[in-house]
DNA sequence: GCAAGGTC
């Protein structure tokens, strides 16, 4: 009996290589230098001794296209809605190799990753498997399931294969088709459309995706909340104190009024007390949570903000560190380790750094907290952590950042809260209360580690007692005004996109680089912060869009981008088809593209007019 | 020349 095991990536199937054959396995080359192929025996359930080849592929093996009689410009835009859709193979070396291995194996067993994806690529690997060999049948294939490389997990998985999951590969099926048929026919209309104008040039192109114009609508529906603003005044009263030499503010917890008279009025009464009283002073134990383990969408956000990398440097520097061993599989939305993980080899690898050695060395000896547990897991991946140690003098600038960064969150989230004795003392001036705060802290446990999260004690307050009566020289009726917000960070944006369904944690960092690359957005610096802002084109563009009357639909939100997702859920729950959805977003897209086509000159008109009044 | 999703 021979069996063929494909994984999703090279990694995985030197990993699974490794455990189910108990290091004794022979490695050959395949035509593609990352793909190599693993021979070595193994016992399956009622299959004993078998002969096994592991290899894997690189992600997708398969696209989807167009036939060439609907290529750009041999057809209307709008045909493509129907037009036929053939599949490309994107990798001829490694497919083929599937197919040469298939050839001479009984059986095929997908090792691809624990997600709606993975399905479908271990059914492009059928596919593969299949044209080497026809005795292999979908309804045969064995499919492992395993969430991480944890020794008895793995081999648990070998033992208990299940099925392919073909409503799971239907969902994804669907999703591609929708994708490739909206992005091109908006992507051709609108850039035609702007073409004949001039007003992108004759090179370029103006794109349409479902996920990069909501991130697009984020930043322009951002800019203009920022640009409308309008400020309102308004007016409240702190009164300051002073005891023994010590200064402190006391915050009126009504907080402020749009209302001057009325707050003269309470004011006015206030005024009538020359002095207050302490009525409450209160002591209290507070924490500061340790963060969670880490998914590639905090890492982003973490990066850009603290070390002002974008979110795709930040993730090309982890894939860099993960290849070279360094740290663990980078792409990832699971928050919470498993059960079994071995945290102490962990520690033990990193005492000998000079920064952070004593903080793993304590960890190692004297013990550790189990991490917090997140609520989320993509059930194929464990957090990102560090994996083998490295001197960070050795890493370009960008990889020693983030492997500090993983290193120091990982013993963060390893360490116990930040604990702090906050006292509140509450004054009575006439009837109006005020408050004053006072943070000490008293443990600093993981922000020592971790540098990069501030939590400080405050000025102390005055050593009040309960019932001290104050003289108020100092009890002033103050005005402000409200602030706008600010411009969109990346950090910001990623989370937007990240709660909104908009992209995955392996792609969102394109999708913002996609919408630079247009010349949709530029990111701008203000002092050390930078912005993302939309410019006049891409203003022009979610303007139009929203002008125009679509039914309860809109291509600059991210409504339908959900609405898809929710149905891809329900094809992989059983609740309808891939047929039924198809058709449903097709007509929905349809609708939406008639009326843009018909909008063409308005859009046009739109955007040359915001570009001249930004010029 | 178009999308978004994998990964090297």
């Amino acid at each position: 009996m021979k069996i063929l095991c494909v994984a999703e990536k090279p990694s995985i199937a030197k990993e699974v290589s490794k455990i189910l054959s108990g290091g004794r396995f022979q490695v050959r080359n395949s035509q593609n230098k990352y793909i190599k192929n693993y021979d070595f025996k193994f016992s399956f359930p009622n299959q004993a001794n078998c002969d096994v080849t592991m290899t894997s592929v690189a992600g997708h093996l398969i696209n989807i296209d167009f036939p060439p009689s609907f290529q750009w410009g041999k057809c209307v835009p709008g045909k493509l809605f129907d037009a036929a859709v053939i599949e490309k193979v994107l990798k001829q070396d490694i497919f083929d190799n599937i197919s040469k291995e298939a050839r001479n194996s009984n059986k095929l067993m997908i090792w691809t990753d624990c997600d709606r994806e993975g399905e479908y690529i271990g059914y492009e690997i059928f596919k593969a498997a299949n044209k080497g060999n026809r005795q292999i049948e979908v309804g045969d294939i064995w499919r492992s399931k395993f969430s991480h490389l944890e020794r008895n997990h793995v081999l648990r998985a070998a033992n208990n294969p299940i099925k392919l999951d073909l409503k799971a590969v239907d969902a994804v099926s669907c999703r591609m088709e929708i994708d490739l048929r909206v992005g091109a026919s908006f992507t051709r209309l609108l850039t035609e459309g702007l073409k004949s104008k001039s007003i992108i040039d004759k090179g370029d192109v103006a794109s349409y995706g479902t996920c990069q114009f909501p991130t697009l609508g984020f930043v322009v529906d951002r800019y203009k909340r920022v640009k409308n603003f309008t400020p309102e005044q308004f007016w409240y009263i702190q009164v300051d104190l002073e005891k023994d030499d010590v200064k402190c503010n006391f915050n009126w917890t009504r907080g402020h009024f749009f209302d001057r008279l009325h707050v003269m009025n309470l004011y006015q009464e206030c005024l009538k007390h020359k002095e207050g009283k302490i009525i409450k002073l209160e002591q209290r134990r507070t924490t500061n949570w340790r963060p969670l383990p880490l998914t590639t969408v905090e890492l982003q956000k973490d990066c850009s903000s603290i070390f002002k990398m974008s979110a795709k440097d930040a993730l090309g520097a982890a894939e860099k560190l993960y290849n070279r061993g360094f740290l663990s599989y980078p792409r990832t939305e699971t928050d919470k380790f498993p059960a079994s993980f071995d945290f102490k080899t962990i520690f033990g690898r990193q005492k000998s750094d000079p920064r952070w050695g004593n903080h793993a060395t304590e960890l190692f000896d004297n013990g550790y907290e189990n991490p917090r547990a997140g609520k989320h897991d993509d059930n194929a991946h464990p957090p990102i952590h560090p994996v083998n140690y490295v001197n960070i003098n050795e890493l370009a600038a960008d990889e020693k950042k983030v492997y500090e960064y993983v290193v120091r969150r990982f013993l963060a989230c390893c360490c116990k809260d930040a604990v702090g004795q906050q006292t509140t003392a509450t004054l009575k001036w006439g009837i109006e209360l005020f408050t004053a705060n006072g943070l000490m802290v008293t443990e600093r446990n993981y922000l020592d580690v971790y540098p990069y999260k501030k939590w400080e004690s405050s000025k102390q307050l005055p050593k009040f007692q309960q019932g001290d009566m104050v003289s108020i020289k100092n009890g002033v009726m103050k005005d402000g005004k409200t602030s706008p917000p600010n411009h969109m960070t990346e950090a910001e944006l990623i989370s937007l996109m990240d709660i909104n369904g908009i992209g995955t944690d392996a792609t969102i960092a394109e999708h913002i680089e996609k919408i630079v690359s247009r010349s949709y957005v530029v990111k701008q610096k203000k002092g050390k912060v930078e912005y993302i802002i939309p410019t006049p084109l891409g203003m022009g563009l979610i303007e139009s869009f929203d002008k125009m009357h679509f039914d309860n639909i809109s291509l600059s939100k991210p409504f339908l981008r959900k609405k898809l997702e929710l149905s891809l859920d329900q094809i992989s729950k059983g609740e309808t088809t891939k047929e039924t959805v198809l058709e449903d977003m097709k007509m929905l897209y349809r609708q939406a593209y008639s009326i843009s086509n018909q909008n063409m000159v308005n859009l046009v008109d739109h955007c040359k007019t915001v570009i001249q009044a930004n010029s």
